[in-house]
DNA sequence: ACTTATAAGTTTATTTTATAGACTATTTGG
DNA sequence: CCAAATAGTCTATAAAATAAACTTATAAGT
């Protein structure tokens, strides 16, 4: 199979990761979120190829996840910004953080430290289960498949 | 820059995307958290190059998150399970599903339901903060740089 | 007016990686 | 002896990544 076939899996993990599953967009993102928002800003901060830049933003922007906006006349000239499905991104950003976090921290501790405003304190991510609030653990969770949906080649 | 050189960026989202931010790796550990364990059964499952397989289950397993066992002799053969540093990439699965079932899901829903056993209740995965247990949106956190690091070259 | 600088790309040439499919080694079953 | 199964490896070709030069439009400095 190829890697562009993914987009027509029946499998929320490959649908995604059609769209942010290649070896940069990730880092994009992380820029984004972090408040990066023009070509040169990203290129510079990445140190990543123009081409693969360019080629990046490109599909965000057609799948919605980045919206493009001129932020200057004569010339024009536009930056990238997280639309709200962009944003949502966010628990999954998160997620990676936290487990670099866990499993290649140095000595020095964690590079990057998040703080939630809202309760005062700095803060890791912590996956729960939207119905009961609690913290969730792959031991504890079963997984099945739709029944109106063809499953057996992502099975 | 080149892919390889995230590795020793000082960044945790870098770090991580080093070991699994390729456009398959995601893919194998989907079908390892599913149950799946032997090298045909994943090649099969994904349709994906018998390489490249070969290729990310040994840097898998040199970075810890698969354990390469025997599981018969004459001949010798192996399986692969997650370690626990694996497992802790639930998370990272489960983010990438939630937002694959927010925004591609067709209009028969997600295509595969997660329960988790201990509520009794399909779920799915809330980010919400390690301090106070509240759910955590990207507006209401603030980041900063951890003073002993270099961060220059990773803002 | 001329030169330099900046931004957001595009183009080109080269290197690296991905892909499909054939092939290998080892053993069991018929 | 022949076929089948498993876990790979090898090879040839296609696709993608990379680095660096180039483009277009404008403003600022001398």
């Amino acid at each position: 199979m190829k890697w562009q076939e993914l987009a027509v899996q029946e499998c929320s993990i490959a649908r995604t990761l059609a769209v942010i599953g290649d070896r940069w967009t990730l880092m994009i993102l992380r820029d984004l979120f972090l408040g990066a928002s023009r070509f040169e800003e990203i290129q510079r901060s990445l140190n990543i190829s123009r081409t693969i830049l360019a080629e990046r933003l490109t599909l965000l922007e057609t799948e919605g996840v980045v919206r493009r906006l001129a932020y200057q006349q004569k010339p024009t000239r536009y930056k990238y910004k997280l639309t709200p499905k962009g944003i949502d991104l966010y628990p999954v950003l998160m997620a990676l953080v936290h487990w670099g976090d866990q499993h290649y921290a140095t000595d020095v501790g964690p590079p990057v430290i998040h703080h939630h405003q809202r309760c005062g304190h700095d803060f890791s991510a912590v996956l729960t289960c939207s119905e009961c609030g609690e913290p969730v653990s792959p031991y504890e969770t079963t997984v099945r498949f739709a029944p109106e949906t063809i499953t057996a080649s992502t099975a």
